[in-house]
DNA sequence: CTATACCCTATTAATAAAATAGGTATATTA
DNA sequence: TAATATACCTATTTTATTAATAGGGTATAG
């Protein structure tokens, strides 16, 4: 599986923050209780968009999480990334392989990357939002 | 890593095989010394290929392996989910979920679902064998 | 004072990937 | 017919990764 529940629930946990901070600054509490995600293991994803100044943390009461940028600046393959590390389809791509010289199926995996990437690149946070991805492509 | 020795191993035992096949059966203890992979992990990997007949395997002395079909009739995305199972770039695609109703994620893992199947389809072993995906896409 | 983010280390549980070990069946050759 | 080389089969082990849990703590804002 190549999207671990690091990505997955990245994403999920920014849309459930851009969805309900007209409120005020949201409390990881709730969003564990809508999404059904240990609040401990969010504190672990949480902290890496906060570095990566996806979302920004308010310490203290009424204090919480808001999102740093505008939706349409979420890139999903870059917040992807940044959750999991490179998005590579196979290992060769990341560490390389003494036969890549003259490997037959590396052409394969470097357009299957590029292919893939492109994909992600083709949505943000927004589109997430708006459902359009609903087609399976963004509306743009 | 969505892609593993399974699959990728399978494509090179592929590729080795029509490479060679011209001086007879080809046995797994050379394709093992040529790739630099265990004979005992080919065996492994080999019988979903004699099973899904892209190979056949000959017993006895002079035996070995050739392939079923024509390298046009291999489909690389076949290939390799016959070795790996489903491609599903997340778990969601594959086991389901409860949320899915209401995702607001599910319609971008179905679109990179897709995208993925569809470049992978318009590869077949004549193409890895042509190099022709040197260019990151096949010539068709 | 309290609620929240934020930080740290460790441990476990579950799953998957990768490889190994040892045996059986069958075809060819001498 | 015996020896040999090969595919074929079943099971186990090892290693790595993912996913989470546990439990502590510190900083800061209301």
């Amino acid at each position: 599986m190549m999207i671990s529940t690091k990505g997955r629930y990245s994403l999920r946990l920014l849309v459930d923050v851009a969805e309900n901070q007209r409120e005020g600054y949201i409390r990881l509490r709730d969003v564990a209780r809508r999404q059904g995600i240990s609040e401990k293991y969010l504190e672990i994803i949480v902290r890496t968009l906060v570095q990566e100044d996806y979302l920004t943390g308010v310490r203290g009461k009424g204090g919480g999480y808001r999102l740093s940028r505008d939706p349409e600046d979420c890139n999903i393959r870059q917040v992807l990334e940044a959750a999991e590390g490179p998005l590579a389809p196979v290992v060769c791509l990341e560490n390389g392989c003494p036969r890549m010289e003259r490997c037959p199926t590396l052409p394969l995996w470097q357009g299957l990357d590029q292919v893939i990437a492109a994909y992600l690149d083709g949505f943000t946070l927004a589109d997430l939002l708006q459902g359009a991805g609903e087609t399976g492509a963004p509306m743009g």
